[in-house]
DNA sequence: CACCCCCGAGAACGAGCGTTCTCATTTCTG
DNA sequence: CAGAAATGAGAACGCTCGTTCTCGGGGGTG
């Protein structure tokens, strides 16, 4: 596989950061082909139509969440750890430049009731979320209905963050996990 | 005031409506004219542009929130119940027809970067829905800490239930809640 | 060197949409 | 009943945008 990024990559990452920084709709396929520095032909050549290229980012776009919460969880030695890692994440990912809330839940609430493709990748992405969590969570011995709470608290951390802007969401949502978590396990000193 | 609805009012649901349900890039002024069942002429005589629609849409939706929380909080006796009755309302809403997440959320994740207006009101409305909670919590005696977290998980119940499908987010929500309370003050049988 | 194929830049096209205009009809008013 | 003002239905306008087309130049091949 190549290292540097082939111009198809450069492409759906070019049209990621649009996407997500101003929304979809707001973003005309010039504006993609400027900030991919390619002739429109070529991006054509790639992608049939926009809503191929929509596909693409959003895909694209799954793979950094679970590679990033992957990553955060790398050093955490215990699942409950690994858990808490994720509002570790969040909380870098809230600091972080043009941060704008969850993209799918911000294509989700654009498109989603016009577009079944954008329905079904955000569904699938939160379903995939859930499914580690939730996995996580039964290697502790812990339940599901907890494995929900806790995915409930990262996502809402993300809206708070978003439009509250408040990052402090982020250890405000670790905390409460904690909680919940050695409700769950009492006394398991 | 007049029982039944002002034509303007009725343009103000009607759009209300086309917006929630399909986003709001994606239904033409004509689309609200159909719904409303009014000229075009009149709608243009009681909004002059489609953003000041929407800016009034918003703050329609604001009111309604504000009002149903409050509604669902009448009965209940003690600040505690009145939080707790927030996820009750919840759960109702999300099991309603057309339920799809929180409208400020998806106004602010499609227009939100592009729109001052929209980004605006969508953080003024999580603010105001912040203070409703945090002047409970204080109330009850609770930190602020505490009431962040209350609210966090009344936001990440909307989107699990909205793109997730899953309604039980608000039993979920309201159970962490009760947990994160009880864990406050402690031992107060 | 001549020919041909490919590619980049941007014009062009067609559709959709926000907004305004036209005009026939209706509804008040004196 | 006559005239004026307002109204409704929809056409029209101008702009944006997704997508395609044109054309001029550059590089590779016989």
């Amino acid at each position: 596989m190549s290292q540097q990024p082939t111009e198809r990559e450069r492409i759906v990452e070019a049209a990621d950061r649009l996407f997500y920084g101003r929304g979809i709709q707001s973003v005309g396929m010039d504006a993609v082909r400027e900030e991919a520095g390619v002739p429109l032909k070529r991006l054509y050549a790639e992608f049939p139509s926009k809503d191929a290229l929509l596909s693409e980012v959003l895909n694209h776009r799954a793979q950094l969440w679970s590679v990033g919460i992957a990553e955060a969880a790398r050093e955490a030695p215990t699942p409950r750890d690994k858990l808490l890692a994720i509002y570790d994440f969040l909380g870098e990912w809230f600091r972080s430049d043009g941060f704008r809330g969850c993209g799918f839940v911000n294509a989700f609430g654009e498109l989603g009731a016009v577009s079944a493709d954008v329905a079904a990748v955000a569904h699938e992405q939160k379903a995939s979320f859930q499914r580690y969590v939730g996995d996580l969570v039964a290697e502790m011995g812990g339940s599901p209905v907890l494995a929900s709470q806790l995915a409930i608290l990262a996502e809402g951390a993300q809206t708070t963050a978003a439009i509250g802007r408040r990052p402090e969401a982020a250890e405000h949502a670790r905390e409460a996990a904690e909680v919940l978590i050695g409700a769950e396990f009492p006394v398991e000193s």
